[in-house]
DNA sequence: AAGTCGGGGCA
DNA sequence: TGCCCAGACTT
């Protein structure tokens, strides 16, 4: 249950269930993870985002067996442990010990909002006790787990973000929201960072059976400890130029092979587009460390969705494709 | 309270 | 393209 609360933080159950699958099989007990390095846990956990929830569940496996410690039944020790804050704290008391906590996670506030037609924030104090308050209540007829699940679901398949069903909602009679006959204007709009638009170039070298070569991000605020290929900011430069950058990220001789595909990646607020120019290894072996040639399908080391991206946009069709729509722009 | 972190699915 | 998702942590 700490691995799969830890999992859908901010993160759909349909993308969960089959890394969670992988992950436990990888590490069947709390001691196996806290026996793990942070590159293994790392590696099971390439692909979800937030990468952060990986080393903070590895820390807290770490805290528990080093103290020789149960895994909590109280809310309050529960979120003092790192990784879990009120929701997950609130879904493992309720759903693994049965205590009285409320999970107040997206959908349920959704829920609330909407049957209780709460104006202003949703995410906010007011709405936390006015949320807490009423579910509270309805944990009266029933067991918390089961409340708080069904609200959830609830959420997650009928009372969805656009376009509710509000025909089959069993809870549709004294719902202020349903009454008011425009459902999905609760709850209000929720206040966003504006997207950033960034432009780099990518390094894509690979060998002759294909496989692609990575490093570890060390440094800049995202995808930190991932191995990815090298990238550069590159705005406003033109197709001779960003070869040029992406080239001197290289620490080997290559041959220059063109460019593939442009490649879009979102992180939170930045929506970067990425153009991958391509190389071929010319001598396996004057790969230095810190860097390592991996398939990408296979990588083996901790990745993001981002390496499979650049490896599929430099396929042979693609390069085609690219050169031929260049010579045709000329 | 606001800013930050991945990534994909959906209208 | 904008919005959202079984949020937590830092400032």
């Amino acid at each position: 249950m700490l691995v799969s609360e830890l999992m859908l933080q901010q993160t759909q159950v349909g993308r969960v269930v089959p890394k969670f699958d992988e992950f436990m099989s990888r590490f069947p007990t709390i001691g196996d993870l806290a026996g793990a390095s942070e590159e293994q846990v790392l590696e099971q956990w390439s692909g979800l985002g937030y990468y952060r929830r990986a080393r903070l569940l590895l820390g807290l496996a770490r805290s528990l067996v080093e103290r020789a410690a149960p895994i909590p039944d109280s809310v309050e020790a529960l979120q003092q442990l790192p990784g879990i804050g009120p929701y997950t704290a609130a879904a493992i008391a309720s759903f693994a010990f049965g205590r009285r906590a409320v999970t107040l996670d997206g959908n349920v506030r959704r829920v609330a909002a909407r049957f209780l037609g709460f104006e202003g924030d949703a995410r906010g104090r007011q709405a936390n006790a006015r949320f807490t308050e009423w579910i509270l209540g309805l944990m009266e007829e029933a067991p918390p787990g089961t409340i708080n699940e069904a609200l959830m679901e609830l959420g997650a398949t009928v009372c969805t973000p656009a376009g509710p069903v509000c025909g089959v909602c069993p809870f549709k009679e004294g719902c202020l929201a349903w009454g008011s006959g425009a459902p999905d204007r609760y709850p209000g709009p929720r206040t966003a960072r504006a997207p950033e638009s960034e432009r780099w170039v990518a390094a894509c070298v690979f060998a002759d059976d294909g496989r692609i070569l990575v490093t570890k991000v060390i440094s800049g605020p995202i995808l930190r400890g991932l191995w990815l290929p090298p990238w550069i900011g590159a705005s406003g430069a033109g197709q001779d130029d960003g070869e040029a950058r992406a080239r001197a990220l290289l620490p080997v001789m290559v041959k220059p092979a063109g460019a593939g595909r442009e490649v879009r990646h979102s992180v939170t607020y930045r929506r970067i587009r990425i153009m991958p120019f391509l190389y071929e290894l010319l001598d396996e072996r004057a790969v230095p460390d810190g860097w390592r040639l991996v398939r990408s399908e296979d990588p083996g080391v901790p990745t993001s969705s981002l390496l499979a991206k650049l490896s599929e946009a430099c396929k042979p069709g693609w390069i085609e494709w690219n050169t031929r729509r260049e010579t045709l722009n000329e």
